[in-house]
DNA sequence: CGAAACGTTGACCGTTTTCAATTACAGTGG
DNA sequence: CCACTGTAATTGAAAACGGTCAACGTTTCG
């Protein structure tokens, strides 16, 4: 949903290229010229604060689909660094035609608030449900989320030990608890497929 | 910050007031029209979805300063319940107006876009700290990004006990990160006020 | 002054993490 | 076609960590 609606959005933007970087490189760096906005196609690009001291504090890691550097809409210069975790490709959007784009059509800009909006929603109820404390309650609550029609279903695209890091639990803590849950009758699985039964 | 951006862009929307919710009192319902976006001024509202089989699943809950519902200005219906936690009170602002002159304005459009592109940021920063398992971890990390200035320090307004729920602990767990982050010196405290020593 | 919320500490318990080992499985090259 | 290699999936056992409960001190405010 997130892809095609970035995709959408951006369509009528020229420039836009894959660039694969390598584990542990940059695609960005704090203080640099903020000229693109991106969306991780495969793998991991960590956004990284320098503090004061030296230190180093991580702000956000966007995985595949997902976008980072929306901020370079509006302003100036990057302000943390994008690392790669891991080799990865990574769409990027030019944003200086965009941005001279969006003050004049209004249209333009209302999906592209569109678009933030959605994406407030989602990490919201990603932040939700991430308040569950016990490992089973909180997969369950997930995959209610993301299940859909009736019964309510998902095809799980990802490895598990992804949505295990998404979910903030170890892969272990994870297995067990699908488990737990299918023993509950909470769910049902067959190989990828998780059907949630109608109580 | 949040609330000057806010209150700065909805400024010349007419029809803003402030309604006080009861505990368990609905501010809006699943279905219902999409009349209006809102900030929460005191207490706390959850947003609930009925699923499929009855059951509910909490997508997001706003506290003191935070706003919901910013989808109306999108969608024709509300998509969960808004449900009052505690009692509480909500600036209610009319979104129909709103909309109308979003479609011609493109640089309040623009305002609003780089409004839900700071909340995409903060979100993003909030779940990135929420992953961290370890409570003193997850403390300092957070302690980090809200301090400013050389050395970084932070008055902290609110009560430890609500800063523990922002962070997903129980109270007890902050007091012991705190005492323990204290002790070996990540930190210093002065009443309110924390001081992160730069090493 | 008294009530209510907040802050603080201790002890115990349960869950998750951690570490380690094993199995399944897909892709690769001999 | 099959051994080979790496990654993902799975299970077990022990330890660590945070949650829960309980008690008490402190501050705030009507």
């Amino acid at each position: 949903m997130i892809e095609i609606m970035f995709e959408q959005l951006f369509a009528g933007i020229s420039g836009a290229r894959v660039i694969a970087y390598a584990a542990d490189e940059a695609v960005f760096r704090q203080g640099g010229p903020a000229e693109a906005i991106f969306q991780v196609q495969e793998g991991a690009v960590s956004m990284v604060r320098h503090l004061a001291d030296g230190s180093l504090l991580t702000l956000a890691t966007a995985s595949s689909g997902e976008t980072f550097a929306e901020a370079s809409l509006f302003a100036e210069n990057y302000h943390c660094d994008a690392i790669a975790r891991t080799r990865s490709e990574v769409l990027s959007i030019p944003s200086a035609a965009l941005r001279l784009r969006l003050n004049d059509d209004a249209v333009l800009a209302l999906g592209v608030a569109r678009f933030f909006a959605g994406q407030v929603r989602e990490l919201r109820t990603r932040l939700e449900i991430q308040r569950i404390r016990s490992a089973s309650e909180r997969v369950l609550a997930w995959l209610r989320w993301r299940a859909r029609g009736t019964p309510p279903c998902l095809e799980v695209a990802d490895a598990w030990s992804r949505i295990a890091t998404e979910l903030g639990l170890t892969p272990e803590a994870l297995y067990r608890a699908l488990k737990q849950l299918e023993k509950a009758g909470a769910i049902a699985r067959d190989g990828r497929a998780i059907v949630l039964p109608l109580h």
